[in-house]
RNA sequence: GCCUCUGUAGCCAAGCGGUAAGGCAGUGGACUUUUAAUCCAAAGAUCGUGGGUUCGAAUCCCACCGGGGGCACCA
């Protein structure tokens, strides 16, 4: 027998509302107050005559009392599944044991499980079944709903926080003729109308610097991108990443955003500046440490280099550290691989790494003062990378030449190098004012605020390889 | 791509060469203040898949499939 279902249903109050208001009443009082409440039946207690519930809504649990000569056809409401979805109006009280509760005066199912649910005290164990079940795993595992809950409030804090200061929110697009904005393999697709292979972005930045370039001052995006690499407890194949492009602004500037940004959306997120991560004290508070990269790969390895060591020497000095190199790179590749090897993973507090050699920095601008680096930095919190910005290139001609080299690299075999984008030098042709920009890993960002240690907790339906159903 | 661990009923889980414990859920029964309720009864498993070794394999070996961790990759 198909039971009726109806089609709309309202609920008056939610469990995390009913205690919040009604929590701290009496043991064994009744308060006279009808509330409507919905959710699932995890757990029930029945005792002849008398039945205990457990219904879990979005927010939180709360007991269901159900005497007999109260609740309507009781054998039904005690034969119901776990896992059902009721909706239960009536008294809100609280049991002679102090369990608030709502008396079910009347009951409706709302969807029946044709699933048995996990383990009601175990949950899921297999890791697995949790990503591919999310919509089981959200009921029984109430640390995944956590993580999830706190990245919403974070995407929102975050566009708040940005519109609060002018910048305005757009959508690129996410078929791109050519790949560009980072150094990744891209993956393809196919146009059929206009016969056309596309890449699935890998960045947004080139579409987003062509708005400054159309005089949007200051525009963000949160983007998802797409990036045909390996897949890890840190790399997810889509993840989403926010940037933004400030016009008139330089990458001290952009600094400043940083850790004043970040330091907001702790403190909103979880009560304090200071986080927990991995069991250890993090303090995220602003101002960070800043440090050039060479000055830190002094301070960790004891090595003095610079870009104008012989190239000898940058990569004598790899050797020592176990670095490995590959015969084509240059003094500022030598450098850069040596920071990742021996400093990036060893950095704790929140620290901006600046100054990047021009060589693995095709869309930075020319420092101002040190010949062959960049303006460019990368903040580091808990030996990762968070985030990466820089004054902008805005010099068309410059920009060309960093393309070519880049083609150039492509055409020797690196699947990551960039190609030359025409319409992108046309648009820089038409004038980019000074730019700061800035790209941050969203998924990676809330893995720090909530706590995780895998993207795959942030990450709602994580790419895993199709099931196979027989 | 490489290394390593792992896959036992809807869920949790023991067994690790002698022919599949136990718990939760489900089924039947008892029970008007429980909290992972409790008690009684019956039931539920091609031990990921396919080969091999053995008198005998969930247990050992090989291959394959899925998943975890690490490495590589990924600034």
């Amino acid at each position: 027998m198909t039971p009726q279902i109806p089609f709309r249903f309202e609920p008056t109050a939610t469990s995390s509302e009913l205690s919040a208001k009604y929590g701290h009443i009496e043991d064994g009082t009744e308060t006279g107050v009808k509330v409507t409440i919905a959710g699932r039946l995890m757990l029930r207690r029945t005792q002849g005559k008398l039945a205990f519930g457990t219904l879990q809504d979005g927010e939180g649990r709360i007991q269901l009392f159900a005497p007999a000569k109260v609740t309507p056809d009781f054998e039904g409401f005690t034969s119901l599944s776990l896992g059902d979805w009721i909706g239960v109006t009536g008294e809100i009280m609280k049991t002679k044991r102090g369990e608030l509760s709502v008396k079910v005066e009347e009951w409706t199912l709302l969807a029946e499980t044709h699933r048995t649910f996990p383990d009601k005290f175990h949950g899921i164990s297999d890791p697995e079944t949790r990503y591919r079940q999310r919509y089981v795993d959200l009921w029984v595992t109430p640390e995944a709903r956590a993580a999830f809950v706190m990245r919403s409030r974070m995407l929102s804090l975050m566009r708040r926080w940005l519109e609060e200061r002018d910048f305005l929110e757009v959508e690129t697009p996410v078929f791109h003729p050519i790949p560009g904005g980072a150094l990744a393999k891209p993956f393809t697709t196919h146009h059929n109308a206009l016969d056309t292979e596309f890449f699935l972005r890998i960045a947004p930045e080139l579409y987003l610097k062509r708005l400054i370039v159309g005089g949007m001052e200051r525009v963000f995006e949160i983007a998802r991108v797409f990036r045909n690499e390996g897949i890890s407890t840190r790399h997810n194949p889509e993840f989403t990443m926010l940037e933004l492009y400030q016009a008139y602004a330089d990458y001290g500037d952009i600094m400043s955003l940083v850790e004043q940004l970040i330091e907001h959306l702790a403190v909103e997120l979880t009560g304090s500046a200071t986080v927990f991560n991995d069991g250890r004290e993090l303090d995220l508070s602003a101002p960070w440490r800043r440090a050039t990269l060479t000055e830190l790969i002094t301070e960790f390895t004891g090595e003095t280099l610079d870009l104008d060591s012989p190239l000898t020497e940058l990569r004598e000095a790899c050797a020592r550290h176990d670095v490995p190199v590959k015969d084509f790179y240059g003094p500022g590749k030598l450098l850069l691989e040596l920071y990742e090897k021996t400093v990036e993973g060893n950095l704790w507090d929140p620290i901006f790494v600046i100054d990047y050699p021009k060589e693995v920095s095709p869309l930075a601008r020319d420092h101002r003062s040190k010949p062959g680096y960049t303006e460019r930095f990368e903040g580091i919190v808990a030996g990762r990378e968070l985030c990466n910005a820089f004054s902008e290139l805005y010099d068309p001609a410059e920009q060309r030449a960093r393309f070519e080299e880049q083609a150039q690299n492509k055409a020797e075999g690196d699947e990551e190098a960039m190609a030359v984008d025409q319409d992108y030098l046309r648009a820089l042709d038409y004038g980019l004012p000074p730019t700061g920009g800035l790209g941050v890993g969203i998924d990676r960002l809330i893995m720090l605020l909530a706590d995780v240690q895998t993207i795959r907790d942030v990450v709602l339906f994580p790419t895993l390889k199709p099931e196979v159903f027989d």
